[in-house]
RNA sequence: GGGGAGAUGGCCGAGCGGUCAAUGGCAGCAGACUGUAAAUCUGCCGGCGUACGCCUACGGAGGUUCGAAUCCUUCUCUCCCCA
């Protein structure tokens, strides 16, 4: 293997990070693995707890591909153990704890989905049950020893709930230890995650320390916020674009980002080059450009990336028809009618609406449209032989009745 | 170990023993306007019934009362102060 030139991979590693600390020991470390042949290591830790991935996870899993086409070991550590701990990070609320079975399961889904974006041959998967669980109390007294209260204060996250006298358990202190551990365990050269993580990674800059390692040089990349623009992107908000989001919805939901958001996206969900991201900047700030146009084309990048781009184009066909021409899908669930059914009882069994009360509200509100027609009685019903009707429910919900 | 405060609907947060399905804010949903953007306006926002009705709900379990989210007992959990 013959890696670029150092300056070469900098331009590359440094595209849409937030932080790389310290930026000359990257170089450094870049200049030895090239001069010894040597791949560095790079470490990113997943949190098998949530195995939904979004294109928020997307955004730091592309910055491991990019070390894996540059040449270098990039070292996916499954955190089933520390799952199981529940980290901290960006909640107020602790998070829930899973068995190392469930962990495990989550994990082989969550990899099932990165490989959309990793070269998976080239990946190495660890779990970090693999040490973890076998350290004993006092292994785990003595690492903690190496730490000070004071110093785990410094989290952001952790002054802030003290401060809020919200409660923090003494094993989410052991949270960074135990992530910094992995990196002990696997010598990693660099180690990558958002920046939210940002503490526990310098945590393990630290603890190789302690165990005489060259400490990792960490690299932070920007929290992509949701399709509300304001929390970062999470299934829990119910916020989030899925990587495993049909096309249609994935252009239906990036369409509906705020227009400051573009730039940030094409940047980090699109991972554009810079080339690229100079021609949006200038299209957005000319007045003569619609940013309704440029987000288009964001989503429709968005499907291609994911999917290819004539579904993209498919996908941008679709959303026209149905929300600019306020036309229906050319697929939709259908239900059969086998007999006289109150609309109301209709829509609920469909699971178009969250209850009947919601279905009467929605209604009373002329969110219900039968053929395009309103229908604001909620005693209607719908009887077999009445043929089929499109029934919409609010923006986007359709259902095909067969009577 | 001692003392004090507190636990309310997705979140924050009001709540005199009856008029509380529970003020308000946020989030969410729908309608109007739009570009599924922003801003704005309107309505909704526990479940079941087309209404005045019923059921479930104010940390858990008991109790007082004609009647409790509101009072008492107890349990669980949290925070603060002192040691």
């Amino acid at each position: 293997m013959t890696f670029l030139p150092v300056p070469e991979q900098m331009e590359l590693i440094r595209r849409g990070t937030e932080e790389i600390i310290p930026e000359d020991e990257l170089m450094q470390k870049l200049v030895w693995s090239r001069e010894t042949d040597t791949p560095l290591k790079i470490k990113l830790g997943c949190d098998p707890s949530r195995p939904d991935l979004h294109i928020g996870h997307a955004v730091v899993l592309r910055k491991l591909r990019h070390f894996q086409d540059l040449g270098h070991q990039a070292i996916l550590v499954i955190g089933d153990f520390t799952a199981h701990i529940g980290d901290p990070s960006g909640r107020n609320k602790t998070r829930p704890q899973l068995t190392l079975e469930e962990a495990r399961d989550n994990a082989e889904s969550y990899v099932e989905q990165a490989k959309v974006i990793l070269d998976i041959d080239k990946l190495k998967i660890v779990y970090n049950s693999d040490w973890l669980d076998a350290m004993s109390f006092s292994d785990v007294i003595k690492l903690a020893s190496k730490y000070t209260v004071a110093r785990m204060m410094e989290r952001d996250d952790f002054s802030k709930r003290f401060k809020s006298e919200i409660p923090i358990s003494i094993h989410e202190f052991l949270y960074p230890l135990a992530q910094g551990m992995d990196s002990v365990e696997l010598k990693a050269d660099v180690e990558l995650g958002g920046t939210d993580q940002k503490f526990n990674l310098l945590v393990g800059r630290d603890l190789q320390r302690e165990y005489q390692q060259k400490p990792q040089v960490i690299i932070t990349l920007p929290l992509l916020e949701g399709t509300d623009g304001v929390e970062k992107m999470s299934k829990s908000y119910g916020n989030h674009i899925g990587l495993h989001d049909s096309p249609d919805e994935m252009y239906g939901k990036t369409l509906s980002i705020p227009d400051n958001m573009i730039e940030k996206y094409f940047l980090l969900a699109l991972d554009s080059d810079p080339n690229t991201m100079a021609e949006i900047k200038a299209q957005l700030a000319d007045p003569a450009v619609n940013p309704r146009d440029v987000k288009r084309r964001l989503a429709r990048e968005l499907v291609a990336l994911y999917y290819d781009s004539e579904t993209a184009v498919q996908a941008e066909k679709n959303f026209d028809r149905i929300f600019i021409h306020k036309g229906i899908p050319d697929e939709m669930d259908e239900y059969l009618l086998s007999q006289k059914t109150l609309l109301v009882e209709l829509l609920f069994n469909a699971g178009l609406t969250k209850s009947k009360s919601d279905a009467r509200r929605l209604i009373k509100q002329n969110a219900v449209k039968l053929d395009g027609i309103a229908c604001s009685d909620i005693n209607y019903s719908l009887r077999p032989g009445c043929g089929e009707v499109i029934i919409k429910v609010g923006k986007r919900k359709f259902i095909k009745v067969i009577g």
